[in-house]
DNA sequence: CTTAGGG
DNA sequence: CCCTAAG
């Protein structure tokens, strides 16, 4: 049992009930990662599923707790604490089980906190006679099937409380969505119970080893902090404690999905559905060569299997299978990996990356895994090019109305819809760009391969006819040829929030100018990709905003690739084994943060602190494929150092002042907070020295 | 793989 | 951003 020990002064500050991010202390004294919580998974059902282990266990135990409970007691305390026990008894599995439980400790705290406070609330309105009734029957309910045991918490809350009730809609007690002023309520309420209950809870706190951490140096009020780039949305409510002004307590709670309509918070990428992003974002950062090779070895067949099982055992959790369950669960992150890896390494297995899209894919028939295959062909495409240059001076003028796709060969069964016709095409053509093109030169005719070669000694010159210039793309490229944007830059645009999806791609346009129009319509008709466009939008509006629709229309933008591709866009696999394997040694495009993405980062430092960059890269920028944790501890190092020069020397986008007070504020705390833990014999050493 | 730092 | 040593 993992009891973090909380320190007396934070005891004191917070009354007991603070929940905080545990900092990380120097490497071995927080453990191995098997107790780092996987955040990025399952939050929805953590506190749901801490409820239903307890109710498992009760229904196991039998009349024992039953009888426990028709006393009134506190069921979900006492059943805890048998649960705990039980554990340790129980070998192999016990220890599965209660590390599992553990595991989601700080996933779901203030889901916790905030139920466990109402059925406090409930208790402690029970023993004063009111709701007698009311309260044990929803108990007994909430034993027979986990369900219930949420509503049964609304219940009590209801009756008790009914104002805050109201607001507290079941989705939003299930999905953890409170809205600030409700959410306030409802924890100040807690508070109280937690206070008068405090040993008690503490009985339920503890075998969830609720993440005891010090205050985190900022604790967003009430307002609530909204990451911007998570799939969720953490709520973070404050409740007044002690004299001491210092760190807040904040219970914060992160809810993954479709909820918050109650929160009042929408935002477009807040507005993920975790189901829906999953781990197959088809990562293209970088990976190293090797471990491509190792993870196949490692695990060669089992993408599938925990790749489909992942929505599914996300959501409903049995407790039967909780061992394997969670075993998948923890075998994801690796799936994850690897096929980030594999993705890295050119070509996705075809049918595994089918197979894991027909899964999210409502779209994609899932008896066609290979609902659309293509294949580029080898050949440069020529396109119909119309050069209508005119020469002045040393320059080529060149108008090119439209690229021309190379020939992709699509599959598609006869009882598609049209719709999932365009939108398989839509998918290829993306996926071909995604693939990477490159833009070939044709002269007369000719190839043109020598790009050393300048245009006059490939006599293209003013006087030429430009009608003999024309351009390809070109499948399988070994992106040099700065025309065409990287694969990242691709997912850039395309997160960057601008909405069309590619602009003309197809042969020159026939009547509309704005190519896009078709292809954003698909998009949008589409829930799937709706879905995407939530999800892997990082960005949110950035206000350097990149792309505007407009930008896309502009007649001389022949491509303009927005790949919905990545995670999940289609079955479809660019034939053309675009080998990216040249590209292994290209650097990454450069991405300046936006401001936007600087406060996502400095949101998620000050609360989880310098020095968990894995996490805070869950946490905020989960939907981020590009941003590795290792760019987001970079960016801070930068960001410290901007805050620390004067205005006029920094550079690019100007960062808000604010925030780089923020930064420098978080900085130090934390840099402290770690120096306080660091020393283990702080005092004694300093006092030889000194000596 | 993650962290932490230097480059 | 990249690269690496450490853990």
């Amino acid at each position: 049992m993992v009891f973090q020990k909380r320190t007396s002064s934070e005891m004191e500050s917070c009354g007991g009930s603070h929940v905080a991010e545990m900092p990380r202390v120097p490497k071995s004294a927080r453990g191995k990662r098997s107790v780092r919580k996987k955040e990025s998974q399952g939050q929805a059902m953590c506190a749901f599923d801490l409820l239903a282990t307890v109710a498992g266990k009760l229904l196991d135990e039998g009349e024992g707790s039953l009888g426990n409970m028709s006393a009134g007691s506190p069921v979900l305390a006492a059943s805890a604490k048998d649960v705990c026990v039980k554990q340790e008894q129980c070998d192999e599995e016990g220890k599965h089980l209660k590390n599992d439980v553990m595991d989601q400790d700080s996933c779901n705290e203030s889901a916790l906190i905030s139920h466990i406070a109402s059925q406090r609330l409930a208790d402690h309105h029970a023993r004063k006679g009111e709701d007698l009734n009311e309260v044990p029957k929803a108990k007994s309910e909430a034993v027979d099937k986990e369900p219930s045991m949420i509503s049964c918490t609304k219940a009590d809350l209801g009756s008790n409380f009914g104002a805050i009730a109201d607001r507290w809609s079941p989705e939003s007690v299930e999905s953890g969505a409170f809205t600030g002023d409700a959410a306030a309520n409802v924890m100040a309420l807690a508070a109280a119970a937690f206070n008068k209950n405090a040993p008690d809870m503490y009985n339920l706190l503890d075998p969830m080893d609720v993440d005891v951490k010090p205050p985190p140096l900022v604790s967003s009020d009430s307002t609530g902090e909204m990451p911007l780039y998570g799939g969720k949305i953490h709520r973070s409510v404050s409740f007044p404690r002690g004299p001491k002004g210092g760190a807040e307590c904040s219970v914060d709670r992160e809810n993954d999905d479709d909820d918050d309509k109650s929160s009042g918070c929408t935002h477009s990428s807040t507005a993920t559905n975790r189901g829906f992003r999953p781990n197959c974002t088809a990562d293209q950062s970088r990976v190293k060569k090797f471990l491509a090779c190792k993870y196949r070895k490692v695990a060669p067949a089992r993408m599938h299997k925990g790749d489909l099982s992942y929505s599914d055992a996300d959501r409903k959790p049995s407790f039967r299978n909780k061992k394997m369950y969670y075993t998948r669960q923890r075998t994801q992150r690796s799936t994850f990996k690897r096929r980030k890896m594999l993705d890295r390494h050119s070509t996705l297995m075809p049918e595994e990356f089918a197979k894991s899209n027909a899964k999210r894919t409502t779209k994609v028939n899932a008896r066609e895994p290979h609902a659309a295959s293509l294949e580029a062909n080898k050949g440069s495409n020529s396109t119909p090019f119309h050069g209508s240059c005119k020469s002045n001076d040393c320059h080529v003028k060149l108008k090119i109305k439209s690229f021309k796709v190379p020939e992709l060969l699509i599959e598609i069964p006869e009882t598609a819809s049209v719709g999932s016709l365009k939108k398989t095409v839509l998918e290829a053509v993306n996926a071909m760009l995604g693939g990477g093109l490159r833009v070939g030169v044709l002269h007369h005719g000719k190839k043109i391969r020598d790009d050393s070669k300048t245009l006059i000694q490939a006599g293209i010159g003013h006087d030429d006819m430009l009608d003999n210039i024309g351009f390809s793309l070109e499948p399988n490229c070994t992106r040099h040829s700065s025309q065409v944007a990287a694969p990242e830059d691709i997912e850039f645009l395309e997160t960057v929030e601008t909405t069309e999806p590619l602009a003309r791609i197809a042969p020159a346009d026939s009547s509309s100018k704005h190519g896009e129009v078709d292809a954003s319509q698909e998009l949008a008709l589409t829930p799937l990709t709706a879905n995407y466009q939530g999800n892997d939008h990082d960005s949110v509006h950035s206000p350097g905003g990149i792309s505007s629709p407009e930008k896309a229309s502009a007649n001389s933008r022949a491509i303009v690739p927005v790949t919905p591709v990545d995670s999940s866009a289609g079955a479809i696999v660019p034939a053309n084994k675009a080998k990216r394997s040249a590209e292994q040694g290209q650097r990454r495009i450069r991405r300046p943060f936006s401001v936007a993405e600087v406060e996502a980062l400095v949101l998620a430092v000050e609360k989880l602190g310098t020095g968990r960059w894995r996490d805070v890269k869950l946490r905020a920028f989960d939907n981020a494929k590009h941003r590795t944790y290792v760019d987001l501890k970079d960016k801070w190092k930068t960001l410290v150092h901007t805050a620390s020069i004067s205005p006029q020397q920094r550079r690019g986008e100007p960062v808000p002042q604010d925030l780089l007070d923020r930064v420098l504020a978080a900085q130090s705390y934390w840099s402290q907070q770690q120096a306080k833990l660091q020393p283990k014999t702080p005092p004694l050493a300093e006092a030889r020295l000194l000596t």
